[in-house]
This record gives C-alpha cells, structure tokens and sequence, in this order.
DNA sequence: ATTCCACATTCAGTTATTCGAATATTCTGA
DNA sequence: TCAGAATATTCGAATAACTGAATGTGGAAT
C-alpha cells in the first residue's frame, strides 16, 4: 500500500483503461462537473457546449470504464461518479504543478543517487543491468 | 485545492495528455519500475519483454507528457520520474477499489440526494436544467 | 578508425478514437 | 395513442495510436 508490489496484467489493462477513458478534455468536464452534481445529459450538454450525440457518448466511455453509473430519474438519465472520491484525488495530484517546474532540482537528486548507487555495488544493482 | 474551481482549457488539455500518456499497461509498467528506481532503455526492456524500439518509443511518450526525464550516464540514457510522488499517488489511488463493489451503495446515496433536491428546490439548482 | 553496444527514428500496416449527421428509442403528459 | 422532450445508437470519414521491422546515430573501447 506504499511499498507497491508489481501490479497484475489485469491491474495494468484496468488502470490503462480508466486512464483512457479520462484521458479526454470533456470527458474530463464532464467528470468535473460530476464532482460537483449528478447531472442528467441534457443539463451536462448545456454546460459543456459540445452536441448530446457526443456527451452521450463521451458518458458511454466513462461508463464502461466504470468511472461513472447513471439511473433513471422520470425522462431523465442520471448520471454521477462511481468513485467520487478517487476521482477526486486524481485531479487534485493532476492540480499540484506538473509544468516544468523544479524539474532540474529531481534531476539532480536522482543523478546524485544514481551515481552513489553505481560506486558503491557496481554490478550488484545495477540502473543498468538485469536485477 | 479542495473545492476545486473549474479548470481552465489549458488545464484540461494538459490533464489530457498526462492521463493519456498513462493509459497504457507498457507504460505503467515502466512507469511503475522507474518508480523504483531510475533504469536504463537496455534494463527497462530485460524487465518488461517488448522490443526495444518499442521501449523507446514508449518512453518518448511518457516524455513528452512531462512524466518522465532523462540524462545521459556514460553510454546509458537514464530515465526517472519527473515527479515521482503525483504518479505514487495517482498509482496508489487506482489501486484502491474500482471493481464494482459498493457500486449499489454510491447509487442509492446519489439517489436519495437528488430525490431531496428535487422535492426541495424544483427549479432552484435542478440537476436536470442549466444551472 | 573501426567496431560494438545503447538507444532513437522512420516507415508502413493495422487498429482504435473521435465526432458529426442522421436516426432510433423511451418516457411523459395530454 | 400521439406529440414532444430526453437520451442512445449507428454509420462513415478523418485522425491518431500502436507495433514490428529495418535502419540510423552516437559514445566507448580497442
């Protein structure tokens, strides 16, 4: 839960697929907005200035993702995040800096480590070699 | 930080292609072994069992999404994490529930929220009109 | 210089995404 | 039952992503 243990295929094919299906700018908004609200098509439609055809299917994405579920409310489809929560951690770690900022600065560290590591136990465990 | 005023363009577009840079299960890999530690194209590829060139191109991805960096070691190319605690924590969230578990429980929560926001204030902050 | 090793790039074929347009489907209220 | 609103689906064209094969580049060591 912190050391992280190699993850599955199975893990890799789920997370990759969730990672795609948010990996779209409205998709994104959509899923923003759903942070704050569940939201039926047409309100998300008119928020989102893209055609309903499209937001349909941008929802369609994220609901086979497993991102969001919807049920029906009257003529409505209502829709609202599966994993609020996680959603939302996600896009506060997407929110913290990311534009080459100190970047320099993580270089170095990693140099310097790596560096020491290759003194120290050369063919032990090596960056380079098989472990 | 927490309330999360809507994001701008830009910042959709970038949250975009980091999350699409993600999205695939070579990618997390490497991502998740460079997590480990910085490692060479030759090492990532003994680990991983894909072609080299593929490698590379993988990490080309992963790089020009700002994910990941490289500095040359003698005659290696040494890539890191450029910010290795936003992909620990974006990792570590994915690793949580996903598979539909408590699916029926976040659905009846929403429903109920929404039922009392309908019967509170129908026209007021309808989820189904524009806001 | 030449050779070897690490790595990157290019090309081409295949598959997947994306989106508009048109068309269905489903529910509601008269 | 019919009209209309809300939502979904299907289709086709454009674009993008993915991968293997072949090849290119550049540093290191002899």
């Amino acid at each position: 839960m912190s050391a992280e243990g190699r993850l599955s295929a199975e893990e890799l094919e789920d997370f990759a697929s969730i990672l795609k299906a948010l990996a779209h700018p409205v998709r994104l908004m959509i899923v923003e907005e759903l942070l704050r609200n569940p939201r039926c098509v047409t309100a998300i439609h008119e928020i989102i200035d893209v055609r309903q055809p499209n937001i349909s299917q941008h929802l369609t994405v994220l609901k086979s993702a497993g991102i969001v579920a919807s049920n029906r409310d009257g003529s409505y489809q209502c829709y609202y995040l599966s994993r609020p929560d996680q959603i939302k951690s996600i896009l506060e770690t997407l929110s913290f800096e990311w534009p080459e900022a100190d970047l320099e600065e993580t270089k170095k560290r990693f140099q310097t480590a790596l560096t020491e590591r290759l003194k120290s136990r050369q063919s032990t465990d090596r960056t380079h070699g098989e472990d």
